[in-house]
DNA sequence: GGGGTTGGCTGAACATTGTTAAGCTGGTTC
DNA sequence: GAACCAGCTTAACAATGTTCAGCCAACCCC
């Protein structure tokens, strides 16, 4: 049983520093939280923490992995929506749902240069890799003939509808404080200019 | 002489001081850029520079107002394209080129918090404001009853425009030089990208 | 059941950061 | 000539990420 609690009290101390980590980066941002906070909000000193984890950025690693797991579920769930090009709009509104829900994990995951959105080198299981699966998507519109002559590149595509998301979540994580800027409603935005993108790139096909 | 020689050489200093930080800035990037290694680059110690800028923040403030007029100034230019539909595309294209020809620019820019994207609170002159004529642009394109009915709020179409480009460069800032993402030709995608907006707003016009 | 090993921790310390304090120097001004 | 001031220097401070050396209790093995 000490053997057990031994273990457990290990692994224990190792995952409240995980959650005590998340939680002071998503109040304070991620460069503001020092390692010293991290560790006393744990009840540690700042050097027990290098037990656990090789660095402060290594912590950020592993947080950075499970979210990219939650965002890879979450878009798995949509995958289920028949139509690829009704799921283009819907996988967009789930990204920028999951961006705005939790935005200094989206600093974390997408703004701020890090070598491992794919798992740290090791292929993603295909259920876990968003951008896998918006790929995928894509990639059967294509083959459905369902897109115009000019996005016929399933890589190009993809990047757009990435890119377009992408733009509105990080926008509003950077400036959405800011009032010299009218923001809209974020999600109605990102309805219209889905459909905008899913119309213009149907014409033609 | 003498006097204006000191007046120059205050300001040269100052100038020096600028060039430096940009080009180091440019180079390593803002927060790995130290106020030594700007300092010594200019021949100076660090609290010297001091004497010129409050503290590193102000000194990047400077670069930011710089920066912005000239994208600014860009987009003044091409503000002579008549038809607000392919001005808009050409607003775009022009956004592109200008963050991806000064990438860690457009970082400080657009993708670090700062309260004076807008020249510091006071108004920038209207040829320097670089949102303010993407908005001009957009309330003459819906003037001219271009867009379709879901179009109609220029505040709106102004941020579905200028995020869609944003992602578009700066997740090429971020992740440009990863492998795991096929990137495209940015200026090809981009305007595939334009293109497929504008056509789904106009459809219905 | 006692000696060695080991995992988890502490306290002190280090290097690097941005920044401030105090003081020097040399030209300007009355 | 005396006061002054811009522009600089050296020294120092506090905060940060990180390392070092050692403590201690639990475990292992004979």
């Amino acid at each position: 049983m000490s053997a057990a609690r031994r273990d457990l009290d290990g692994a224990e101390t190792r995952n409240r520093i995980l959650d005590a980590a998340r939680a002071l980066f998503v109040e304070h941002g991620i460069e503001q939280t020092t390692v010293r906070a991290i560790a006393g909000a744990v009840g540690i000193t700042a050097p027990a923490l290098y037990h656990h984890f090789p660095d402060k950025d290594a912590l950020v690693r592993e947080l950075v992995l499970t979210d990219m797991r939650r965002l890879g579920a979450v878009f798995a769930r949509v995958m289920r929506v028949a139509d690829p090009v009704e799921r283009l709009v819907e996988l967009g509104l789930a990204y920028v749902r999951f961006g705005l829900e939790n935005p200094q994990h989206y600093r974390l995951l997408f703004m701020l240069p890090h070598d491992d959105v794919k798992q740290g080198g090791h292929e993603p299981s295909p259920e876990e890799d968003a951008y896998g699966l918006l790929h995928v998507t894509v990639g059967q519109a294509i083959r459905e003939r369902r897109l115009g002559p000019d996005y016929q590149d399933a890589d190009q595509v993809s990047q757009i509808c990435w890119a377009a998301v992408h733009g509105l979540v990080s926008l509003h994580v950077v400036f959405g404080e800011h009032e010299w800027v009218e923001w809209r409603d974020v999600e109605v935005t990102a309805g219209r200019m889905l459909r905008a993108l899913v119309t213009g790139m149907t014409a033609g096909a």
